[in-house]
DNA sequence: TGAACATATGCTTACTTGTTCATATGTTCA
DNA sequence: TGAACATATGAACAAGTAAGCATATGTTCA
């Protein structure tokens, strides 16, 4: 072997710690859940996404309601409510031409919480 | 009173329950944390950062070996772990002209664990 | 001191994403 | 049926962002 150090493609530079990267590899989930957990939390990374959800801890809205809560338009809503949608955070009802939304799961407070406790210490 | 539902500016529909609305509105944190919170969850949302905070859970690891796990250039892994600093998910040592990363606070583990829940079920 | 190396950073580019506007869908009620 | 209304959705645009390149910083060691 002319070099003990091994190059990956697309890195510049050698691994210093082959243990540690090794095990770090085989620790890893796999790619799939990895991308999955990065698209949830993407869905939680923006402020309205975040105001709704926390409206939705208190009691199921229509879109109008959280609409004017957060004095935005209805389309705006709308759209993200459908991401939030996809996520399964909230799911709805409808109620003749009303739609209700509300949480889909008990995890998304306690993900929430979990985000407030790091942001409040400190 | 001519109109007896409250038209709010930049929203095209009118407060259907405001009982609820006054509720969530009275309950909502402070737009200052709600924005924290949003910023915490985007560094969270992608995929390399994952990656990086999930390889941090078995042990510290220095800039290069990061990149080779990941097989990734230096300097992405850079700027991605400088993004983590910045949130306070990470810390560093120095060691010479080695650096080295480890998680800076135990609800990362948390934080992430959760999501995992929420993405496991179904 | 200077070469080698690990890391950081400014700039640029390609891509992603949140919002708005206009409009479509679907429901109620006179 | 048709007007009024709640919601959904497609297209377009602006703002944000991850990654790569080139290079700067800072450390070690001969």
């Amino acid at each position: 072997m002319i070099e003990d150090r091994v190059n990956v493609e697309s890195c510049s530079c050698s691994v210093i710690h082959e243990d540690a990267v090794s095990r770090a590899r085989d620790s890893m989930p796999e790619e799939e859940t990895l991308y999955d957990l990065a698209e949830l939390f993407k869905v939680f990374g923006d402020t309205t996404r975040i105001k709704i959800l926390c409206a939705l801890f208190e009691s199921e809205m229509c879109v109008c309601d959280i609409a004017a809560l957060l004095s935005m338009n209805q389309s705006a809503i709308s759209h993200q409510l459908r991401v939030l949608k996809q996520a399964r955070l909230v799911k709805y009802r409808k109620e003749g031409k009303v739609v209700y939304y509300s949480l889909d799961d008990e995890h998304v407070k306690q993900i929430f919480d979990q985000g407030l406790v790091h942001i409040k210490e400190r």
